[in-house]
DNA sequence: GTTGAGCGTT
């Protein structure tokens, strides 16, 4: 299984693939989710990213306070998110 | 044409 990632403080003109070129760096990205207002449309300036764990935890260490398109983006652990579609 | 702490919906 994956561990997801918080990515924060992004600047508004990044791209998912700028974020997982600068994740791919530290461990093998499985997917890059920015996340925008689904009422505007706006991007909302963060994202999360799944990678595997040992990969997770590494560019949490090395992308947490890093320099991310002139800013210093927040790199945690995802808090877990309700299920889209209950089975029960 | 704007804004700046936060935790998402495919």
């Amino acid at each position: 299984m994956a561990k997801s990632i918080y990515v924060g403080n992004l600047p508004w003109s990044s791209t998912e693939d700028e974020v997982r070129s600068a994740f791919a760096a530290h461990g093998e990205v499985l997917s890059v989710k920015l996340i925008e207002d689904r009422e505007t449309g706006r991007p909302r300036g963060f994202g999360f990213v799944e990678m595997e764990d040992e990969g997770a935890l590494a560019a949490i260490d090395a992308l947490d306070g890093a320099d991310f398109g002139g800013r210093n983006i927040k790199v945690n652990e995802a808090r877990p998110r309700a299920e889209r579609s209950p089975r029960w």
